[in-house]
DNA sequence: GCAAAATTAGGTAGTATTACCTATTTTATC
DNA sequence: GATAAAATAGGTAATACTACCTAATTTTGC
């Protein structure tokens, strides 16, 4: 697998018509020392131009641009330099553009309030061959599309324990004392809790108790 | 204030019928070295001779037990050995139970839920001539009978800007996106939620989101 | 305008969670 | 009994939260 690092970057171009969210997205970016911003564009022509010149590992795009969208790009993105990765960034929720952009060809679909961090950890993911969609948005996409992404039409399952380790979670316990209730070992518990989190796409303690809560009543 | 330590501890009787329950309060007062337990009773009136030989600093007292209760042993220990604080550890969240507690002379009332930490700290604040009632209780409890405790009818009032903290700790955000999101400094987002764990009796991120999402449901 | 309440935020330190990874042991299920 | 899934739990490190305390500004209600 190849090895990004600052003498050999993982280059990516950003396409956003917002100014502020292209600022937002270099300050998120730097802060991965191995990932190297080889242009910018305002909208999905000059995205394409900029992919043609540079051939970058990934290209970040908006999906509501002037000129061209990030639809059109990606198409012709593909067409023109297809070894690019394309991951698209955009404010839609819904499965329409979510199924254009993934029958366009793109890599990758995240909503714009991913976090720092989720960010370049998807970028990351798709360079390792991943196709990488916001928990919220892989609810919505039709399997036909990644086939090979889950084979089970996207049920949650929680096992018996996880389901009592949030039941705890959620009444305000903490691992150590749910370890002890439920006599197992505190890393025990942080599986559970990191495995749950996972599944459920949430974040941290805040995610599981509304999840939790939210499912009970 | 007096101060405790090994030397010159925190003297303190137990009783309770069951064993179990004062293995339990052994274990949990033996994280503090700074008390040391001068006695165990398994009814009332034991107790009540415990605390006429010993006069330690506090009983804490079981309500139901055989041969008398923590209710009629409360009277008669502020009768003899007025100095000795009373804290009741029970099961009982009902008002009669608390009313009749506090009417006899208990200077504190918890319910057996509580955790290890806050058991210690409520006996610190009881020497320190505060009257301790779990959070729960609080709310049962007729004013009458700790005037000073609260003049306000113990009305949880949450300020504008806690319950905007509130509200973006429900959704999972972290103190630093809350932060930023409110552009205010990492610890005064940290004094919100402090203040509001205070508030609403919780002791964490689990309890704030819980209270969040079933109020708002 | 003044007093009270609210908002702000630093200090300090301990505790808990989160993010992965790996790997062994149980338990179901076919 | 083989295989997969679930439960167990250690390693390591970074990040986040919790527990107080103190105190300076604002804001608000009377």
């Amino acid at each position: 697998m190849e090895i990004f690092s600052e003498e050999n970057p993982l280059r990516i171009i950003l396409a956003d018509d917002h100014e502020v969210v292209r600022a937002g997205l270099r300050r998120i970016l730097s802060i991965d020392k191995s990932i190297k911003i080889m242009g910018e564009a305002s909208n999905g022509a000059e995205a394409v131009e900029l992919v043609k010149y540079h051939k970058p590992d990934v290209a970040l795009l908006d999906i509501l641009m002037p000129v061209q969208s990030g639809i059109e790009a990606t198409e012709a993105i593909k067409k023109l330099v297809p070894e690019t990765l394309i991951l698209m960034l955009t404010a839609f929720e819904d499965s329409q553009h979510v199924e254009l952009a993934v029958a366009a060809g793109a890599d990758g679909y995240l909503t714009k309030d991913i976090d720092a961090k989720e960010l370049v950890r998807s970028i990351h993911r798709l360079i390792k061959g991943e196709r990488v969609f916001s928990k919220n948005i892989i609810n919505i996409i039709q399997k036909k599309y990644i086939p090979d992404y889950d084979t089970t039409p996207e049920a949650i399952v929680i096992t018996k324990r996880e389901q009592q380790v949030l039941n705890l979670v959620a009444v305000g316990k903490t691992s150590a004392e749910i370890a002890d209730e439920l006599n197992v070992s505190i890393r025990t518990v942080e599986s559970h809790r990191y495995n749950l989190m996972q599944k459920l796409g949430v974040k941290n303690t805040a995610g599981l108790v509304r999840y939790a809560v939210l499912k009970s009543t």
